[in-house]
DNA sequence: TCTGGGGTCCTAGGACCC
DNA sequence: TCTGGGGTCCTAGGACCC
């Protein structure tokens, strides 16, 4: 017996659950995403379904555009707590199986597992997923998360495909560079430029030419992630969180400084409750201000210590805004919060 | 396509201190 | 008078992911 990893990931998850709760839609274009108001601006598609991508409407189009290119679709209202409900679903049934757990998002999950059969495994997961949640799912198996995780896009829908080191290159050689979990069109643009534009390419570049062009600590990790290496560990233990924020995107822009100013008071106020809530304290304080047309700028307070109350966080959110230069339109304001983190425990000392 | 909301991690530069 | 190197903290921005 040896060890893998397994990525479970759901097919189509919002979309797959809406459709559960609203049987008589299957076969329709449907879209999700804001309250369901498609003439709503600045709004976009949580997800669609395989019908409504056919007519060009994608995760993140616009509702108007959506609208526009299929009029006859069903748009329905994104509903958090429902997902996060069928999410916990399909984890309880993850859990049930022999094997550690480590949730990655609402539709999606890494288990570390010990079989001689991976393929049959994941054919029992999939079987009692769909069993007791009606929903589908597709397993990648890999000797990392980085290759299962792509095995689990491969096996897409609803199967099951093994990407390990034995058939890394033969799999992944021949494709580009962004096909790699963590290589995105800006990083893939710039390793062009060096003439990097395969994964069999990137694998054989020279390393100290990646740290010099991404980073000591980017480039050498962009040719490990090309030769197929990654983290193996699957961690079970429950992930504390680095902080949070809060963020609205107006529907027309705002202009007022009053009005801004309150705005920020409002967003810093929920996100202290939220920390509150958490039972974690803030220390450091950023605001967010995005200017029409899509400017995006940030400016952070450290506070002198921790905290949770709401009087101190919201000032240092003014103090923040203070500094900005509120001389055009503002299109989207947020508050975020870095929470302090427990001591690191001490592991064994050299 | 006129571009959501919520996260994570990394980098570079400057301040400050020894 | 001019010149160091290292360490740490802070800030702003970028890239990526779901």
């Amino acid at each position: 017996m040896r060890t893998w990893v397994l990525h479970v990931d759901l097919d189509q998850f919002i979309a797959a659950v809406e459709l559960l709760r609203h049987p008589e839609l299957r076969g329709r274009p449907v879209v999700v995403g804001g309250d369901g108001d498609p003439t709503r601006p600045r709004t976009v598609a949580a997800t669609a379904t395989y019908e409504a991508r056919a007519r060009g409407v994608h995760s993140g189009t616009p509702l108007r555009t959506a609208l526009r290119r299929c009029p006859d679709a069903v748009f329905l209202p994104s509903d958090p707590p429902a997902y996060e409900a069928a999410s916990a679903r399909v984890m309880a049934v993850l859990r049930d199986f022999p094997a550690d757990v480590e949730v990655w998002g609402w539709d999606e999950a890494f288990l570390g597992v010990r079989t001689d059969d991976p393929e049959a495994l994941a054919r029992d997961i999939q079987r009692a997923v769909r069993e007791r949640t009606e929903l589908s799912c597709s397993v990648g198996i890999g000797d990392n998360k980085h290759q299962a995780k792509l095995a689990s896009g491969f096996a897409k829908p609803a199967g099951v495909h093994r990407l390990t080191g034995d058939t890394w290159a033969e799999q992944m050689n021949h494709r580009p560079t962004d096909a790699l979990w963590g290589i995105g069109a800006k990083t893939a643009g710039k390793l062009a430029e060096l003439g990097l534009r395969t994964v069999a390419e990137l694998a054989a570049a020279d390393p100290a030419g990646l740290a010099g062009r991404f980073g000591p600590t980017n480039g050498p990790w962009l040719r490990y992630l090309a030769l197929g290496k990654g983290e193996a560990e699957v961690v079970t233990t429950p992930w504390i969180p680095r902080g949070h924020s809060r963020e609205t995107t107006y529907r027309e822009d705002l202009t007022d400084p009053a009005e801004i100013a309150a705005q920020i008071s409002g967003l810093a106020r929920q996100v202290t409750a939220d920390a509150a809530g958490a039972g974690r304290a803030i220390i450091r304080v950023t605001v967010k201000v995005r200017f029409a047309p899509f400017l995006t700028r940030t400016r952070q307070t450290t506070l002198p210590s921790p905290t949770t109350d709401p009087r101190t966080v919201t000032g240092a959110a003014l103090d923040a805004l203070a500094r900005f230069d509120l001389n055009r339109p503002v299109r989207l304001l947020g508050v975020g919060a870095a929470y302090q983190m427990p001591a690191r425990t001490r592991t064994a000392s050299p």
